[in-house]
DNA sequence: TCTATAGTTGACGTGCACGTCAACTTTTGG
DNA sequence: CCAAAAGTTGACGTGCACGTCAACTATAGA
């Protein structure tokens, strides 16, 4: 458990740029530290980024990642209507994501039934 | 079930602009027929444009989609080596998806976390 | 101390997926 | 028959998510 990391490190880490993290960072993602005037990322701005990577592959904006990791930011302190908008955003959000659910499903449904054809092609021309 | 369709119509039925039809017919997503200049879907343009949006929602680019669904194509003839080419594909296109639905599942139970901690609050603030 | 390596800030470029006119033609209902 | 609605082809604009220099600075190891 290091507490910090260099932007050459998250990057390997994450597979993406230094380019993307420094984009990340103006868009207001994360706010890693600075020794000097160099970048020094905590577990907090790692937690966000892998956060945010997931978000990216599941087809969200930066914003949209921002907005909502910042709304389930544990360190953030709220009244009683904020946490009934996060259950209500929280509700929101998981039907979002039963919906790719369902999406996903019926492609691998199809894709199920195309490999089904196949194979039955192949067992025909191999006879 | 109607043999065809305007632009419009597809358009409506997929929440989509008819500028996005266009543009996927540039992309040789779909080649409708023309009634005159007019734009004639067919039912087999219906399902691709159903089958490109499903994939455009997973976060696949449009070249993706159109790769992937001429792929899958049945009408498409296939001599045995293509074949196995295309169940080789299949099983990337569903490992690729796996992944997406563990993504998911984190993100679900995260937000599930969330959820508690936010009930848990709640209950505190009430009493 | 000197050099190689990593990091920094602009600033402009790029690919994608459309949006948004404009100018025009075509089709359809009254 | 004629107006309104729908459709067409360009062509340029836009927002997003970075890529790609350039020019410079900071830092760590021999």
């Amino acid at each position: 458990m290091k507490q910090t990391y260099s932007i050459k490190e998250l990057a390997r880490e994450f597979a993406v740029t230094p380019r993307t993290l420094r984009f990340y960072e103006d868009q207001g993602l994360v706010s890693p530290g600075r020794r000097g005037t160099t970048r020094v990322y905590t577990d907090r701005d790692r937690t966000r980024l892998k956060l945010a990577l997931r978000g990216r592959r599941l087809g969200l904006s930066v914003e949209e990642c921002k907005e909502i990791i910042d709304m389930y930011d544990p360190a953030r302190p709220r009244n009683p209507r904020q946490l009934l908008r996060l259950c209500e955003k929280i509700r929101e959000h998981r039907a979002a994501l039963l919906d790719k659910v369902r999406d996903i499903e019926a492609t691998l449904n199809a894709m199920d039934e195309v490999e089904r054809r196949c194979l039955e092609e192949l067992l025909a021309a191999a006879a």
